[in-house]
DNA sequence: CGTTGCACTGCACCTAGTTGCATATGCATC
DNA sequence: GATGCATATGCAACTAGGTGCAGTGCAACG
């Protein structure tokens, strides 16, 4: 799952420009509640964004502190948003989905509502998987002790987890689509 | 979140010995439902495990095929495992859990109980800090259009994560107690 | 006036992990 | 006999990311 930082860059640097200091503390928030970024990594990736264009730079004095550099969103950075919104990646997990959910209005939300509909159908075959291995390995769980259990349980989680993907990617697609008829 | 992959690998071998190649097909499924790892990664991971003293290796000549190394937990592996699965680990997340749940037997499954007590009340108060937002920045999500609705989407995506994972630590916990009393 | 502390940026080094390639064995198949 | 596939291991080079450290500017505390 490679983590596509420049692009949860350009989608909240598309929502508010900022410095990069900035971006790291939006990161240890708001975003950051699934997402985590040094400020390390943050400053190497906005350097290469603006290499490639993405991003412009302006440097802002300020009375009582140092120089920051404010970053904002440039056409090319716009054209790659976009472009990555109405991409489907198979790989993607729900955080690169979120990013892409909260980015929606800097491109085409219903490619996004696509996307998420992919999603929804590769969870739920997966969360089938795991209810015919818990239906065929673990027909009375409540007599289950030690390791055989502990199997039990970690699959528990995994269907736990994706029945919950799975609800939330109904609840975002029905949201989704209403919006699209307002 | 690192990956502990070490940690994961010496509860595979104790369910069972085997080799590199064993180990990445076994990642690619059971285990590997929710994690991911290469040959590669795994081929040095034991080479490490092995100076380390954690595992020893048996070299079987087969017939039909090329020879294997055949990984098995040493002693050394097995203190360690034991002293990794008593250890509380604020930084672990559900996959680490997970693979704490599944090799509890090969420590003491009290102390595993008592980390996914600990975890359970850290997702606990995080679920409510994401309760709280919604109550206060999205009382009417129905009306919501746009950047707002993809805003409140995410954090509902976060709600239902949390709430998936209390549920699963509440089933986990319960399922661990009610084992110790038989 | 010195120290502490925050805002802000950056370099250098380290670890974890992926990708691409190499190599060897033996089977089945065309 | 060649080609392809599965088993089995490994090296070399690359990427992403984290950690540690460092420096600047100014303000507030004592």
């Amino acid at each position: 799952m490679h983590m596509a930082l420049e692009h949860a860059i350009l989608v909240s640097l598309s929502e508010r420009a900022g410095s990069g200091y900035e971006l790291t503390r939006r990161f240890e928030k708001s975003i950051g509640l699934f997402w985590s970024a040094t400020h390390q990594q943050i400053y190497r990736v906005l350097k290469r964004m603006e290499e490639a264009g993405w991003v412009a730079v302006d440097v802002v004095a300020q009375s009582g502190r140092p120089d920051k550099k404010v970053y904002t969103v440039s056409d090319g950075g716009r054209t790659e948003l976009v472009r990555w919104l109405a991409e489907p990646d198979p790989g993607a997990g729900p955080v690169e989905l979120a990013v892409k959910i909260r980015g929606a209005s800097f491109g085409d939300p219903s490619k996004v509502a696509e996307e998420i509909v992919r999603h929804r159908s590769a969870h739920a075959e997966r969360l089938d998987v795991y209810r015919q291995i818990e239906k065929r390995d673990f027909p009375s769980p409540s007599a289950l002790q030690g390791w055989h259990l502990h199997q039990y349980l970690v699959l528990r989680g995994g269907i736990r987890v994706e029945e919950g993907q799975v609800e939330w990617f109904d609840e975002v697609f029905t949201a989704l689509h209403h919006e699209k008829d307002a």
